[in-house]
DNA sequence: GTTCTTGCAAAACCTTTGCATTTGA
DNA sequence: TCAAATGCAAAGGTTTTGCAAGAAC
């Protein structure tokens, strides 16, 4: 189903499709290929580059139904916002353990970056324990200006 | 001017004052009327919630105008933004160093509470060095339930 | 056949902008 | 007097919703 399939067998897709069945839903096309998309994606997309991206290659989805679709994908914890500080708000998907980062922007040209720190995860885990809130996930994003605007 | 310009001698609303001035500003009432509810916050507030706090008490600031102090402010790096995952962008002042906290947010009733914790502004400082962007600021949110939601 | 999905268009909402007026220096 | 500040109303852009047609089971 995904190219990911083969050499991790419990792969995002996988347990997107499991967890949506589980939660009743029927198997539609635009939702599949929203799934499908952002399981290639290494980072985080907004609604219109998803559906732009759609629009050309596998199957043309409405504006409405990406933001149908990532809304529930949301609310089952099997996609994440991402909130940037620029005008829309962003989707990934959320991998457990593994591949999880947080992200860089710069404030001059809009580029978003991933990065991923182990200790940091650490230093966020150990606090999440101290808190008056039962934690369920953490979004940190630093900004700054990227190499080419700072020069 | 300020509660707390006896106790602290360069409180935020005199730093705001002196930068405000450098960068050619006149003193309008708008603005120092939004100054001065920022300096008395200890989190972060929605332009709307600034609009309607500031329609009871000091003085009624139209709608577009607490946006356009608030875009000032930010420009001049007196005020931050922190985005919740929430619908509306909300504002707290910038202390340097003292002060400094990030948000807990509740997805369930929507409460956001401050935090602080130096093991963690250590581990980011670090890394800030580590990462292709040159750092000027960061932001950390932490989502979960609050202990009221969670029960 | 029933229920979930989807597209379209309209609505809702937050935020920004244009313009005329007022205010501060 | 001149530039900045402000309010109002309108515009802009993103996200949501209502409704009817279509697809999955």
């Amino acid at each position: 189903m995904s190219a990911h399939a083969d050499t991790v067998a419990d792969s995002w897709v996988m347990r997107a499709e499991v967890t949506l069945a589980a939660a009743g839903h029927k198997r539609g096309g635009a939702r599949r290929a929203v799934v499908d998309l952002l399981e290639g994606q290494e980072c985080a997309l907004t609604a219109v580059e998803i559906e732009e991206a759609l629009r050309g290659e596998q199957r043309r989805v409405s504006r409405a139904s990406v933001y149908r679709i990532l809304d529930e994908l949301e609310r089952l914890r099997l996609v994440q916002r991402v909130e940037t500080g620029q005008a829309m708000v962003r989707y990934e998907r959320v991998c457990e353990h593994k591949e999880h980062h947080h992200h860089l922007v710069c404030d001059e040209c809009g580029v978003v970056m991933p990065f991923s720190d182990a200790g940091l995860e650490r230093a966020i885990d150990k606090l999440s324990e101290r808190v008056p809130l039962k934690v369920v996930e953490h979004e940190i994003v630093l900004h700054g200006s990227c190499a080419d605007c700072a020069a």
